[in-house]
DNA sequence: ACTATACTATTCATATATGAATAAGCCAGC
DNA sequence: GCTGGCTTATTCATATATGAATAGTATAGT
């Protein structure tokens, strides 16, 4: 059973991979832009690890594929000079924009899957999993 | 829902990382012993990747690793001389028979988070998601 | 028997992730 | 104001994974 929910997660992975290839991202990178978009405003290396909950060194090489990418900007920090800050393009937000529609057609997929399921039983258990 | 579910799963796999790295496994480590063990004989590179899932570039990196640790042997198949069987060594089975203790440990923890829970239902959702 | 095709593992480039080591900047307490 | 101890990001080594390209081997169809 605890192999089912692995595998069925790695499933579910996989397919998010590819909804999110047709508009040239990856899931990491769908996942780092969302939070900058939700933000608002640009998020230190560090703080962008914790909302992944990643190591910072992943960070930092994911920021340098999303800079190469033209999607995010690396600007200092004048309150503290240690700081590196993301600050997400115009062409990140479109490209985020994008992304979302193609997780949300995955979304909607899964949600088939799961009816005539419990949901609240079922996001117990989940959330109990920490 | 799909998030939690993706995130649970995470959290399973870093127990199974944590407690397989007790033993000196990690879990790709531990699943390749697994399927040759129960195998009962060599298997070729590409059938641990079919097994496993994955490519066979992967296979080829892990069984590096894998003899590396002295865990499993290379040797050659006298039917086709391009195929390459793993061989897992004495020291092979005795490392997964700890990374199997493990495994059960990380399972019971698992069970009892599943304690009042639809058991049925649970796996025909997962086993649905594919 | 030969050839075209398919399959074997490997190598290479790359993406994602971790953790240790390093360099630079910040700040509390003296 | 200095020093010692944090935090910051980066670099490096490594593990895991994919997919393309390659070399060697097998085999079916002629």
């Amino acid at each position: 059973m605890m192999y089912s929910l692995v595998r069925a997660a790695h499933v579910l992975e996989s397919r998010l991979e590819e909804a999110l290839e047709e508009v040239g991202l990856s899931l990491a990178k769908f996942g780092a832009l969302s939070h900058l978009v939700k933000e608002g405003e640009p998020l230190s290396l560090s703080e962008c690890a914790m909302k992944m909950t990643c190591v910072r060194s992943n960070m930092t090489q994911l920021v340098d594929r999303l800079e190469a990418d033209g999607l995010v900007r690396r600007v200092e920090d004048p309150e503290d000079r240690r700081a590196v800050r993301a600050a997400v393009t115009p062409l990140g937000k479109e490209r985020y924009a994008a992304g979302a529609r193609q997780v949300e057609k995955v979304q909607a997929e899964f949600a088939k899957t799961l009816s005539g399921i419990d949901h609240g039983s079922l996001e117990r258990v989940l959330s109990a999993i920490r």
